[in-house]
RNA sequence: GGCGCGUUGGAGAAGCGGCUUAACUCACCAGCCUUUCACGCUGGCAUUCAGGGGUUCGAAUCCCCUACGCGUCACCA
């Protein structure tokens, strides 16, 4: 059986986005289901753009999302290095060979006589590409360039009236001709060979077996494939997925940008997401599941995932999804993870100081396990601990119901009050027993005991567990509401 | 403009010629559960697959045309 070495190779030039965290995802997917190596690599051939910064963020957010790397940058390999900046050597003797063979050549042209040709081109309606002019510069010719100070760029000399099929693996076959291709450029004038070029090298040397990558590559692939040709290695599998789309204020759907949101991993994660609901969430953005269920961890996406039930047509990124994964996943993990995703929201937002003692641990504890099945991610804490702390407003629909059941409300509140006063601190038990207490007392219980204190005490139809609120709220602030709420029900 | 890709409900998305009177998920609505709500569970929610032609006994599924959307045509990847 052939072993599988699937690679992910961004370039450092900003943060990890969603984008390349889903092709990522879908290399490491199909790599470790078939107990094949996931490599990770950087295209770092863009001087001007490309940083050691990005670079960290990139492999900090591919850990942060559990996707660990077999083999590449930072734990070596066999195929090393793992930067294109580092592997110029090969580069270069691929196009020493290409240019000995002529099927490359130097070009001077200057940027505005491209500029110029591409214009007349275009303004008879021609597909603009490369004339071709500087294939048969004589030596004698280059070299006068050359001592004009002219630096020349390699081009790959395109073969013409030739078909090339790329076999998609999830697209099917997709026919190109080469006469739609100008002479590209493989080298850049400052000796730098360009993506299209180092991408062939790089996975021809790493014995690459299946490249998957967004389908904004796949205008690429034949001039990739004409150089696989050309140098007389075989292509590996590709597949191109869809790309992820956004829907912007008018509602059109357009590549997901920064207009519609955050689109980095790094944002996400500093939004208090999860790690396992964003791995999640990026399987569901052009991959569907067999059966009806759709929350799975890495390790349940490797044995589920597969190629043949990618899709064709592009992914929407649906930020609602999103949150309703996270929100699942949150409700599923531990209290002590809760605490260490929830607790840095809790101390920039002031609630929780820099250096916590141990009691405002277990208050902050208490506090996101009773708000917990009400956030879809953490950065939404703080608000809704404030909202609690806060004051209090009554809408319409809830003053209706104080209307409508007035003496039940005022009741139990009064009664409240009582209790409230009888006691020093608040926590969940207290809360608990003074209820039964009132309860006992007063005969009233079920929906009117409990729904009218919490739309008295929280304006809210629906909403954490009062007894874990009075944690938030604390008895102070309880009985200052039940004494407000009384005055305000004798206005009623 | 050339080339390439796509188009299924309020939203995401299955479907690959008959098993589809179009899965599943989100949202929404109703009921059950819980001494309230949420969570969970059960049910409801496209007679129809961009539009038009064709092939076929039979098409969301195959072919053609039109429309719309997107990608790509860099000394960026």
């Amino acid at each position: 059986m052939e072993k599988y070495r699937l690679r992910f190779a961004p370039s450092p030039t900003g943060p990890l986005h969603i984008g390349g965290a889903r092709s990522a995802l879908f290399n490491y997917l199909l790599a470790k289901k078939n107990k094949g190596t996931f490599i990770v690599r950087m295209e770092d051939t863009d001087l001007e753009r490309s940083s050691k910064a990005s670079e960290e963020n990139i492999k900090n957010s591919l850990r942060w999302l559990g996707m660990n790397w077999d083999e590449g940058i930072d734990v070596g390999g066999d195929c090393g290095p793992y930067r294109q900046m580092e592997r110029l050597d090969i580069y270069q003797a691929a196009v020493d060979k290409l240019l000995a063979e002529g099927k490359a050549y130097y070009c001077f042209c200057s940027e505005e006589e491209l500029a110029a040709e591409k214009e007349a081109q275009q303004s008879r309606g021609e597909n603009p590409h490369y004339s071709g002019k500087c294939r048969h510069l004589s030596k004698e010719r280059q070299e006068e360039l050359r001592t004009q100070g002219i630096k020349p760029v390699i081009r790959f000399r395109v073969p013409e009236g030739e078909e090339v099929v790329i076999h998609d693996l999830v697209r099917g076959d997709v026919t190109f001709e080469t006469d739609g291709i100008g002479d590209f450029i493989i080298v850049k004038s400052d000796g730098i060979p360009v993506y299209n070029f180092a991408v062939v090298l790089d996975d021809v040397t790493m014995g690459i077996t299946h490249v998957i990558r967004g389908e904004e590559h796949l205008s690429n692939t034949p001039r990739q494939a004409v150089i696989y040709k050309a140098l007389g290695y075989e292509m590996p599998k590709f597949a191109h997925i869809s790309l992820i789309l956004g829907r912007d204020e008018e509602g059109n759907l357009t590549k997901m940008s920064k207009r519609h949101g955050s689109t980095s991993v790094i944002a996400y994660e500093q939004q208090g997401f999860l790690p396992e609901a964003i791995v999640n969430f990026l399987a569901l953005l052009g991959w569907a599941p067999k059966g009806e269920e759709e929350l799975f961890t890495l390790d349940e996406l490797v044995k589920q995932f597969s190629l043949d039930r990618v899709s064709k047509s592009p992914a929407v990124f649906d930020m609602e999804k999103l949150k309703w994964i996270n929100g699942m996943y949150i409700r599923k993990a531990s209290a002590e993870r809760l605490l260490e995703y929830g607790l840095p929201f809790l101390k920039k937002a002031g609630l929780v100081k820099r250096n916590p003692k141990v009691n405002e641990m277990i208050w902050a504890m208490l506090v996101i396990d009773a708000l917990k099945n009400y956030i879809s991610c953490f950065a939404e804490l703080p608000e809704i601990i404030k909202k609690y702390q806060g004051d209090i407003t009554y809408d319409a629909g809830a003053i209706e119901e104080f209307k409508a059941n007035k003496e039940v409300v005022v009741t139990v509140m009064v009664a409240m009050k009582e209790k409230l006063e009888g006691v020093k601190t608040l926590d969940a038990q207290i809360y608990k027993d003074l209820l039964k207490e009132i309860q006992n007392e007063t005969g009233i219980k079920g929906r009117d005991l409990y729904h009218s204190l919490r739309l008295a005490k929280t304006g809210e139809e629906q909403g954490p567990d009062l007894d874990k609120l009075a944690v938030i709220m604390g008895r102070d602030l309880m009985l200052k509401r039940t004494n407000d709420f009384l005055e305000f029900a004798e206005t009623l």
